[in-house]
DNA sequence: CCCTGATTCGC
DNA sequence: GCGAATCAGG
């Protein structure tokens, strides 16, 4: 994958809008973080050095062993979500996830995070809280109930249905 | 440890 | 031009 045009748009766009390389690296697929920033500077729309003063650097040695090809690297790696996905594809009453904002574009499999949380969406949490695995359900809740129908009953499970052979239907 | 952007330089 | 490796921080 390169930098067509609609990339490098996408890019700018992200980055003006403050994201970290990181998230923009998501956002895009197929390149790492790196390629991002290095893509940044030669815009020379970088955001202007906020960290190092950039005085005159050695550079050691190459840094690169020339026999080894690049290491796999870590390939944008997204947390655990096995157990939430499967709450999240098997609701009884399939919810369907938020429309979306307008010109907003979410190549990932768009997540209901804490800006398109409304009144009638489903706050049921799902992956790990502080990365950005992090997002809720999102499906719809009955008005004065902020989960969906299926979480809401895990959430409030009643006590004549905790008898002893009761599956454990939580998380 | 996680993360951020910045820089160098082999390709 | 590209981006991995590395650096310099938070």
């Amino acid at each position: 994958m390169s930098w067509n045009d609609e990339r490098v748009e996408l890019l700018k766009k992200l980055w003006s809008e403050g994201l970290s390389a990181s998230q923009i690296a998501s956002e895009l697929g197929e390149v790492t973080r790196n390629a991002v920033i290095g893509k940044v500077h030669r815009l020379g729309l970088s955001g202007r050095a906020k960290t190092a003063p950039a005085p005159t650097r050695p550079r050691a040695k190459t840094g690169r062993p020339e026999g080894q090809e690049a290491r796999p690297q870590r390939p944008a790696t997204i947390g655990n979500t096995a157990l939430a996905q499967d709450l999240e594809e098997a609701p009884e009453e399939a919810p369907a996830p938020a429309p979306q904002v307008t010109d907003n574009v979410l190549p990932m499999a768009q997540r209901c995070t804490i800006m398109n949380l409304t009144e009638s969406t489903c706050r049921w949490p799902l992956g790990e809280p502080g990365t950005d695995s992090f997002h809720f359900c999102g499906g719809k809740s009955n008005p004065g109930m902020p989960y969906c129908a299926a979480h809401a009953r895990i959430a409030y499970q009643p006590v004549q249905d905790r008898r002893r052979d009761r599956r454990l239907a939580y998380l």
